[in-house]
DNA sequence: ATGCAAATTATTGTATACATTAGCCATACA
DNA sequence: TGTATGGCTAATGTATACAATAATTTGCAT
């Protein structure tokens, strides 16, 4: 993508990420080309590609709103990706090189550490959940289907985008680690069906843990 | 979308799946602003939605290529359809209503009377690909995910621009059209287990049906 | 005061001019 | 002859002017 176009991307996928940019605001071209400091037309680019990506909704001479999301929406989201991920993680298991499976091992070993290490609640479950990324990331790939992969990458983004900085309790975060070190244990024995079941269990244990913070937002939009 | 950027849209897209424009094709804006009669901006954003949807690949200051497949995309393309439309085939199955499943009572019941009727082959098989796809568009709605909906079109579409017209046998179509009587049968008893094992069988089925088309085209790009 | 209609304004859609970049060809030099 | 370099050309990237559309406000009549 170009520059100044990616610049927007960037710039407004952010804003709508940290919620600088709520469900349902109006995103109006010549604000954005302000708040980017990039002229309209690679404003409306960017705007389009978040459309495509589900970030944003544009309605003909009406211009871009930042997508909301409902209930119903995040529980169609989290189903299919438990399916989805599920089927990465079945995958990975027949197909995963000596490697990959050292580089989970290492995500796994540090988040032990993480976890064990004294400091705040809050920073230890943002160094968790970069590791997270971390190791579904490799899950993925290890699966060996590129197109997964980029399903994968969106819906996961835009479940980020319903619940910007959700609040996850250090139980949560231990039942979290428990299934990374099952997972580990059936890619390590090259389960598909084992692993399958491990990472649909663990994505819809995720579901539920985000219960209520979905349900202090209605749908709106 | 827009006047002059929903007619560029159509009209790429059309060329691509009718074979107009050919896989790596180069498509340069100038030329696409000749052929749909609109200017470069909405020829320019018609490109990026179709990039987005994977008909083109688009490389900074390198332009637009309809995008190639190879036999390995097309593999991942039908296990991932494979997987998808058969959950949607499974929740169809737990939540179709009495109008939705005489929907499709009367679409089979209408290819055997095709399969029946005396006409050649190609628009006995036209005429049976129609009705398919209504078929497999009524089981995706019944699904109640809309955005499961969306994903399996966009696959399906991906499918159809990498063998434009494929030619199938007889057998082939009437080994399909036992599927889908199957397919009745399980939604009538409202078996999702049964529903989604008959899917997925459907869908590798076609897989395998292409293969000899595949084979032809070795990967570019 | 309220409802409707016309005019005004704000915003998006489209076209086009200008800037930048990449690819190509010719030329010079080893 | 082969390779590298420099400029030329053609394409894409960006900005902006103009057109069309939707929202808002204002004025008038009831």
């Amino acid at each position: 993508m170009s520059n100044a176009t990616e610049r927007a991307y960037e710039t407004i996928r952010n804003a709508i990420l940290e919620g600088t940019f709520p469900p349902t605001a109006r995103l109006k071209e010549t604000e954005l080309v302000a708040y980017c400091r990039v002229s309209r037309t690679p404003v409306r680019e960017a705007l389009r590609r978040l459309a495509a990506e589900d970030f944003v909704v544009i309605q003909r001479n009406q211009g871009a709103r930042v997508k909301s999301w409902s209930a119903e929406d995040l529980d169609e989201l989290f189903s299919l990706r438990a399916l989805l991920e599920g089927h990465a993680a079945a995958r990975a298991a027949s197909r995963i090189s000596q490697p990959e499976l050292a580089g989970i091992a290492g995500s796994v070993q540090e988040m032990s550490k993480v976890l064990g290490r004294s400091m705040s609640q809050k920073n230890k479950t943002t160094e968790f959940l970069r590791l997270n990324s971390k190791l579904h990331e490799a899950i993925w790939l290890a699966s060996g289907s590129e197109r997964l992969v980029s399903m994968l990458r969106q819906l996961v983004e835009q479940a980020l985008t319903a619940h910007t900085a959700a609040q996850f309790s250090l139980e949560r975060v231990a039942q979290s680690h428990h299934h990374h070190e099952e997972l580990l244990q059936a890619l390590s024995a090259g389960d598909p069906a084992w692993a399958e079941a491990v990472m649909r269990n663990h994505i819809h244990a995720a579901r539920h843990a985000l219960a209520p913070t979905i349900a202090a937002t209605p749908d709106q939009q």
